[in-house]
DNA sequence: GCCAACGTTGGC
DNA sequence: GCCAACGTTGGC
């Protein structure tokens, strides 16, 4: 199993529209490095941390989990979406997505900055500074090193 | 709102 | 294939 993390603006969706959707199809990714390790690494079961960008406080909220094989994001032949792409076609898709369901808020937000400053995560690519990249992977450890920060109180 | 850090585009 | 210009992301 595999575990990553997945970036929002909670203004476009938020963990709570996703707790109310329950299952959402993850689409609007545009970005080469983010769709190929959501077409060639994600599967069923994975296991992804619900991350709200551009914010205030920016930081993980919640968890969800892969419950699709990645497939065309149907968002990319529709004119007058604006993920619209003019060079997918239907046989040639270009953009894939899958679908996500909701498991459970985190038991507090879990900002970026405590992530930053924990010396066994720091050195991740995940929190360094610049990493622009919607989607990325997760390596167990870390994981389950932010799982235990969720019970501890924020890291200053 | 600013701007650093990328990613993409297109002229050559 | 290089690289300048431009666009976007996202922390601050």
């Amino acid at each position: 199993m595999n575990y990553w993390l997945m970036k929002c603006e909670p203004d476009v969706f938020s963990i709570d529209d996703l707790q109310h959707q329950k299952i959402e199809g993850w689409y609007g990714i545009r970005n080469y490095q983010a769709r190929n390790m959501m077409r060639d690494a994600m599967r069923i079961g994975d296991q992804v941390f619900f991350y709200h960008s551009n914010v205030k406080v920016p930081g993980i909220v919640g968890i969800m989990e892969v419950v699709s094989a990645p497939y065309p994001d149907p968002t990319q032949f529709d004119p007058d979406h604006r993920y619209f792409d003019p060079k997918a076609t239907q046989e040639q898709p270009r953009w894939v997505q899958v679908d996500v369901q909701y498991i459970r808020h985190t038991q507090r937000l879990i900002t970026l900055e405590e992530l930053k400053n924990d010396d066994q995560l720091c050195e991740s690519p995940l929190f360094r500074r610049g990493n622009r990249l919607s989607i990325m992977p997760v390596g167990l450890g870390d994981w389950q090193r932010i799982l235990d920060r969720e019970q501890l109180p924020e890291l200053k």
